[in-house]
DNA sequence: CGTTGCATTGAGGAAAATCAAGTTGAGTGG
DNA sequence: CCACTCAACTTGATTTTCCTCAATGCAACG
């Protein structure tokens, strides 16, 4: 079922075997997670650094009001992050899978901001931030390798601030589904068929909408023959047209 | 008019005479763009780094897909931030003032990935990033700093996103002007009494509304006796009235 | 086999967008 | 100083979109 795309098999069923011995020179999302062109020593340096934890479904990573730490990228499961207003009110902030980098938002002030909770059983490389800052000192393509992440983080969310503010909601689906579609091929699942590992509910939380909304939405492609829907299981039947609804709002 | 809160007016003065000086040590800036701290030595290697840059009312800081080479950090002024997507999708991302830093977006492609826009004549420092990285290795609390600024932006980013997923037109505003408030009062002007520097479409696109819709909450709340509002200018008459607007949404 | 959580669908209503006039105010030039 | 222009703003009427409420379906699970 997993089809790695960056490395061999064989590399990856090693990789299987040794899963509890934190190695990041061994580690199959090397090329998601550290930069190219480390040499070895370089690489043994950062081992020492992190250490695996394993959270299962609906399992918190950290709560929002945690004190800061670590960093924590993630080496497989999906989970989602939600900030929270003292009035009750929340909202996903994002969905994250293989090879992303959780918990930046708790540099600034020593405090984690939102909730990261499991949708599947996932796990964890944990990376403290203060062996991080003191390592990459001293290895200038990692630190300049961290602050392009942080900066693609906040590139990511100026994309959702524009959907949030500027779509309608068919629209919002749809860069939706093509994003998932995106990250699940890169990570070498297919593009056209995947499940997805949440709710209605957390799908229009992060994007704007009402959990009926959403299904409406999904009702209406699958009307259109743009995509099959079967509960969780999604297909992309017409990738082309998903593309359309996000440029043109003529309806037929 | 200008009344910092950090330092004394006389150093204030100072500063005005030097101004074409580029020099971090005076600046007036120092608590809000530099780690509190550094010794004068570590200020010095700083010194080299930046050069001052001015900006016109309307004109532009830098444009989306220009190349990325500095940070600006905003000295005096009031600029704006917009990203635009192919099809003419376009939204302001943040409204930005002094002691502020731009281009963090920039980082992770080597690419500006919006427009800045002076909305009043404004001033900035240059600070090379590739120089800024350098230097950072050398001082541990300027890159921690750093690291706070960028962590910041996404947190910053996130109650955005809050905001634009689950807020109503009125709340949103009451949300824009208790920021905007506390902003200007921060930096020494009144918590009550400012102007706006931009236009209702260029509120409503932050916001994700209409201008329509952002003139007609701003109605509203004067009809409700809770701001006056003359053109651009904005008095906040209840500011408690105000803040009730952001939890319940109870109207008499 | 009832309970529970999640999803779908419909009907009605509220919020904001859109469309359409007007108004105001700053800048321009006679 | 006045007329003119233009952009920004306000306000009202109408339409669209999405939310809310409610009923139902459906699969998983003790």
């Amino acid at each position: 079922m997993f089809k790695p795309v960056l490395i061999e098999p064989s590399i990856y069923c090693q990789l299987d075997i040794v899963q509890f011995k934190s190695s990041c020179a061994a580690c199959s999302l090397r090329e998601l997670c550290l930069p190219v062109g480390l040499n070895e020593d370089e690489v043994k340096k950062l081992d020492i650094v992190s250490q695996k934890r394993k959270i299962t479904r609906g399992g918190y990573l950290h709560h929002a009001g945690a004190k800061f730490q670590s960093l924590y990228a993630i080496r497989s499961g999906f989970l989602k992050t939600c900030v929270l207003e003292q009035d009750g009110r929340h909202q996903v902030t994002g969905f994250h899978m293989t090879g992303e980098l959780l918990g930046l938002d708790a540099i600034s002030t020593d405090v984690h901001t939102c909730d990261a909770i499991a949708l599947e059983d996932s796990e964890v490389c944990e990376i403290p931030f203060a062996k991080l800052e003191e390592i990459s000192r001293t290895i200038p393509s990692l630190m300049r390798h961290f602050h392009k992440i942080m900066s693609r983080e906040i590139v990511r969310d100026h994309g959702v601030m524009l959907l949030l503010g500027s779509m309608k909601a068919e629209e919002r689906l749809a860069s939706f589904l093509l994003n998932l579609s995106r990250r699940f091929h890169l990570r070498g699942y297919s593009e056209y068929n995947f499940n997805l590992r949440m709710t209605r509910e957390e799908i229009g939380s992060y994007l704007g909408l009402k959990l009926e909304t959403v299904s409406r939405a999904f009702s209406k492609f699958q009307d259109e023959e743009i995509i099959t829907v079967d509960n969780k299981h999604i297909q992309i039947k017409d990738i082309a047209r998903l593309r359309m609804k996000l440029s043109n709002s003529d309806v037929s």
